[in-house]
DNA sequence: GCCAACGTTGGC
DNA sequence: GCCAACGTTGGC
């Protein structure tokens, strides 16, 4: 089963709303990005991702379950992108840093450190357990 | 708030 | 089809 980090600016889409959209979860919307669609049409319902704050935190700082598989976003006007919709499933006791990722030798070649700006992206297995023990899951 | 990285757009 | 200009993202 894969694993995700998918990532969003807490002023815009926090963990706290996440957490409030409860069981019936919310949709994954604005992505505009070929790479991070990829990723997206990639994911199957029941997968886990990270959620990760940008920008303020600059932390992982739960988990997500991918509830319906990719579908067309209706916001996006050129029909060209979709979306899944996710829900939480439980915070990290301790939030995983991007300063302890990149402490991390073993999770230096992670997308998040590599590929920055690229908002959904896909986690291996070793670097999920791994993040999931820093943090305390 | 600045700037580097990167994707997209548009002129040629 | 190339490439400069521009916009956006996200770390610092």
């Amino acid at each position: 089963m894969a694993h995700w980090l998918m990532k969003s600016e807490p002023s815009s889409w926090s963990w706290t709303q996440m957490v409030e959209a409860g069981k019936k979860g919310t949709h994954w919307n604005g992505v505009r990005n070929h790479q991070a669609k990829q990723n997206l049409m990639a994911m199957k319902v029941g997968e886990q991702a990270f959620f990760y704050h940008s920008n303020e935190d600059r932390a992982v700082i739960g988990i997500v379950e991918i509830i319906k598989p990719y579908y067309p976003d209706p916001s996006d006007a050129t029909g060209k992108f979709g979306m899944v919709d996710v829900r939480a499933v439980k915070p990290l006791k301790k939030p995983v840093t991007l300063v302890e990722v990149k402490a991390e030798p073993k999770l230096a070649n992670m997308a998040l450190v590599k590929l920055s700006r690229l908002s959904v992206q896909p986690v291996t297995e070793a670097e999920w357990a791994l993040i999931c023990r820093m943090g305390g899951v």
